[in-house]
DNA sequence: TTTATACTTCGACATATTTCGAATTATAGT
DNA sequence: ACTATAATTCGAAATATGTCGAAGTATAAA
């Protein structure tokens, strides 16, 4: 019924998931708040997306970071893209968008 | 910044965690798709939200579904109130705004 | 080709979550 | 007071998640 492509239930479940946990959401805020797809940031921007920049803000060990990209990336909630040693992270705005429309439309899942 | 009341992070990951489990976003789908807070829904329609209702559309142990209850309550997304021997079910939707708001404007956590 | 940097995978362990059935509490009707 | 119905709490077991450090892979630079 909805003109929206949606989200199936079971991706909803894994969506939720991935931000329920403080690490993880503050890695979504860092990227929200700083990256955008297009535009990879520049290295003398205050904030920039790479892991290693990600790292330094969350004092948790590297692989659990990176576990917890995988976790986001598995849900769909960003994109990873190696450009020489360093991967860069963004948020996938597609799947933000679906969310706000979820939310704002009072349908949670109403796909069921 | 916001005019709006803003959920802390803390509160964000409960409310994800909250939402991070199929059969807690199947009950949440079926208060959304049913009843507003102030309407408790009438017994005659097709869907109601006592406890007993969402316990016959979700194949797990009553004991189960009032864990999950309380997990969708603790979290602030719903409402429960007794009415005699019936425990009725309802979602917040002060809370709904809320999340519709984090998502629309792209800040999840703008508040860290 | 050796070394350094950036990141990921693996294995282990601790903690948290999900689930059930049995027992318990709350309310209403007999 | 007794019984029935609705829902919750408790304790135990199975599974999942979060975390680390050590070892491994990918890329770039010397």
């Amino acid at each position: 019924m909805s003109k929206y492509k949606t989200i199936d239930s079971e991706q909803l479940v894994d969506i939720f998931k991935a931000l329920a946990n403080s690490h993880r959401l503050k890695i979504f805020n860092i990227l929200t708040s700083c990256c955008t797809p297009g535009a990879s940031c520049a290295s003398d921007e205050v904030f920039s997306c790479c892991v290693g920049d990600l790292d330094s803000q969350l004092d948790i060990a590297a692989s659990t970071l990176s576990h917890h990209l995988k976790e986001l990336h598995r849900a769909g909630l960003i994109h990873m893209q190696r450009d020489g040693k360093q991967v860069y992270c963004s948020v996938n705005t597609d799947v933000m968008k679906q969310l706000e429309n979820i939310f704002s439309s009072q349908l949670v899942g109403a796909q069921l």
